[in-house]
DNA sequence: CAGCATCCAGCTTGATACTG
DNA sequence: CAGTATCAAGCTGGATGCTG
């Protein structure tokens, strides 16, 4: 068995996800947190200024928008655009690196909603093994 | 624009984790989720007991590890293979369906650490331009 | 070894109010 | 419209002690 630390050295990865001090944890963390999955699945989509994003994004509140916008866009996935208008107008689009992230983030979404029966039959298996009585 | 329900009915989506109520949020949450993300990748590549996927997760607690296998178990991506010995052994490895999850979410996660240059990049022009004073 | 039960600090989150 | 500021509450997660 190898280490997390032989693993990166033999195959020489410079970034390891499995290793707690690696920056990509946290950019995946990003990705992959519950409203950065969702955020980056409604900008597949298309570009959306901020309201319209919320409404989507069903049940984010306005300060987690905000802030997940905030480091998606520091990582460089997400991009925003704003009008100088009055009122204020803002749209965000994913950057091409957002899209190829987003892109296999929306194959594990699908991949999972399509199987959600089998999950559920799982969880009902489960369930019932350990309270019956 | 479609909402989240115009679009789960117009392509009969039976699962749509847009929607707040909708129980794949919730599985795509342990999934995606810090540990059970990392959990998933370590299985991957193999059947590990207890005390060797806490090694390999590099950070995780006894409790979150603890926690996290029960959750991915009850949904039906991991199996626990427990065997009656003393001292006694126990060994997680991944189901099929766990399996396909978790080959979708390693494309994901080695395409973001095989571009943490680009995102460690784009970091540094964010913080830069707002604040070099 | 493989966990569970408990406690509690602190971070995350949601609600609310306010600004440009 | 597009956010920021502030504050309380609740949940997450780490430490500890214990069991089979």
């Amino acid at each position: 068995m190898t280490t997390t630390q032989e693993r990166t050295a033999e195959q020489n990865l410079p970034y390891d996800v499995f290793s707690k001090a690696c920056p990509s944890r946290g950019t995946l963390e990003h990705v992959t947190g519950r409203w950065g999955a969702l955020t980056l699945g409604a900008l597949h989509e298309g570009s959306f200024r901020f309201n319209e994003l919320r409404r989507r994004v069903d049940g984010v509140s306005e300060k987690m928008l905000s802030q997940t916008l905030h480091a998606l866009e520091r990582d460089g996935l997400v991009h925003r655009e704003a009008q100088p208008t009055n009122p204020p107008r803002v749209d965000y689009e994913l950057t091409p690196l957002g899209r190829e992230v987003a892109e296999r983030l929306l194959a594990l979404i699908h991949y999972v909603e399509g199987r959600m029966d089998d999950v559920l039959a799982a969880r009902g298996r489960y369930d019932e093994e350990r309270a019956p009585r």
